[in-house]
This record gives C-alpha cells, sequence and structure tokens, in this order.
DNA sequence: CTTTATGTAACACATTCTATTACAATTAAG
DNA sequence: CTTAATTGTAATAGAATGTGTTACATAAAG
C-alpha cells in the first residue's frame, strides 16, 4: 500500500467513534485531516457500503458510526480499503519455458497469502474502540 | 507495495540460487521473469550493495549469490527492496488544533511499526533455500 | 581490436493517487 | 415554496510513482 486510504479511513472512523451520536460533517472531518472534502465523502460512501457508517443528506445532514467501535475491527477496515498485496505485485508474464519462470507466481502467490493472512490475523485483535481509547 | 520489486528480486534470487556456481547473465534473467533487461541490472546494482551477489563485468561476466541461499532470508531481501509500510501512508498535515489530528500520526506510527515488525519476524522465518526447494 | 557484458544516466511512457470543479439530489427551516 | 446547507458523484486535471527504452561508457576475454 503506498496510499493514504487506511489512515484517511481510521481518521474519519476515529472521529465518528469519538463524537459519538452527533451527526457529523465530511467538511468538518476534511478540516481535521487536512485533506479535500470529496476525498472524504468518497472514503465514506466505501465506508457506508461496508457497513461502518450511515449517511444523512441534506441541512442538518452528515455521518455517524452504525455499530459500536467495539464491533469495529481495525481487520475490516483494512480489508475494505487495500488494494494491494503486503509484498506487492507479481511479474505478469514469467517465461514458463523457464523451470523458475514456469512455477514462479504459483509460490509467490502462495507466499504472498500467508503473509497477508498474518497480517489480517494480527489487525483482528484490534478494535476500532482500542484505538479511539488511545488518545485519552 | 503496489511494485513488483519484491517479485522481481526475488526471482532474481531464485534464479541464482538454482544454478549455483555459474556467472548468470542478466538478460538471461530478464528472459525469465520477462522484463526489461535494464530493469533486472538495476535491481541487482540494489542486491549487489546489500550483499547479497557479486557480479563480473566483460566477456563471460554475469552474477553470482556472495553467500549461501540458507543464509539469505526473505525478510532481508524484503527490507532491500521495501519502500513504503504496509498499511500505507499517513496523511502529512494533520489538523494540529483537532484533539485526534493532533496525535493521529504518533498513534499511527505506534500502529504500522507494529505491523511492520510482524510481517519481517514472519519472513525471517524463511531462508531462500527454503523457497528454492519448493520448485523441486 | 573486436566482441560481449555490466553500470548507469537520461528520457519516455504508463499507471496510480490526490485534488478540484461542478452540479444534481435531498432535507431543514423560515 | 424558497433558500441555504449538505451529501453524492461524475469528470477532469495534476502530481507522484512505477516501468520501459535508448544510449553509451567501462571492463574483460580471447
Amino acid at each position: 500500500m503506498s496510499n493514504t486510504r487506511f489512515s484517511t479511513a481510521l481518521h474519519i472512523l476515529t472521529l465518528l467513534a469519538d463524537k459519538d451520536e452527533e451527526w457529523m460533517r465530511s467538511e468538518w472531518m476534511a478540516g481535521s485531516i487536512n485533506i479535500n472534502p470529496v476525498i472524504v465523502r468518497k472514503e465514506l460512501s466505501v465506508l457506508n457500503e461496508a457497513g461502518f457508517v450511515i449517511s444523512r443528506k441534506g441541512k442538518k445532514g452528515g455521518f455517524k458510526l452504525s455499530k459500536p467501535s467495539s464491533e469495529i475491527t481495525l481487520a475490516e477496515i483494512y480489508l475494505t480499503v487495500k488494494n494491494a498485496d503486503v509484498l506487492g505485485k507479481r511479474n505478469q508474464n514469467p517465461n514458463p519455458k523457464c523451470p523458475i519462470g514456469k512455477d514462479i507466481n504459483k509460490q509467490l502467490d502462495h507466499l504472498f497469502m500467508e503473509i497477508d493472512h498474518s497480517v489480517e490475523d494480527k489487525l483482528k485483535g484490534k478494535t476500532l474502540k482500542n484505538f479511539v481509547e488511545q488518545f485519552h
């Protein structure tokens, strides 16, 4: 991952978890993260589809968590924004006539999957609530 | 990581470990990976600086491992090509006037480091030799 | 001295990421 | 029922990163 999506999503959810009950505006969150509001809304749209937040349109609109922060793990957040494996991409067309090239991607798949799962397991042990508590 | 550097480096080192003793040409390796030879040489240059390979110039030149494949761990390879944290980048200027924005990057640093270390630990348990053996 | 390699700079092209503009749709409130 | 405030999203631009290519200097073999 060489993007900021996990950091942004976690920042958003931390703000929502911290200010429970109230509807929070994307513009406000953008001010806290210091990025463009449209990017925040795009990520909120993804977080909404993933079931973490609910939104309300129009005046007095905004966003809230859809469930307690204790029921959201960092693993779930990671998986919704993840778009690359930990060890990166494979080369697309290794040479099938080479004994190594022939099998390399099968072996890499195996390795990459094992590493990805270990990261997910580690993140499963951490809830959004745990993370937010560190700020107090 | 959304690049192919780890895959490329591991492919290169696997070829060298598999065909021990002989000097292998970058052009040949490029043929196995099916990428441009210059990219292979650039990566070999990095692997050379990191102490994994030695090179010989001129006619009959090429590359060899500088030490037994049993003495190279996937963790070491990962660390030499890694250029981003597992969980990605942080946002650069979160708002210091916001209680969350103020501390978010310190908390993220903590989390990101923990996750990165867990990946490295997992990779420390795997040698290049182990990896290459899977092809036979 | 010719051939075959590595080493690397410079540039070109491709992909991915982030920011911005614009505006439709929705809701609250006077 | 009109206005202001807000989400939702498309379209585009701009920035950053990643990959490929050309060119050529340097080195070694024979």
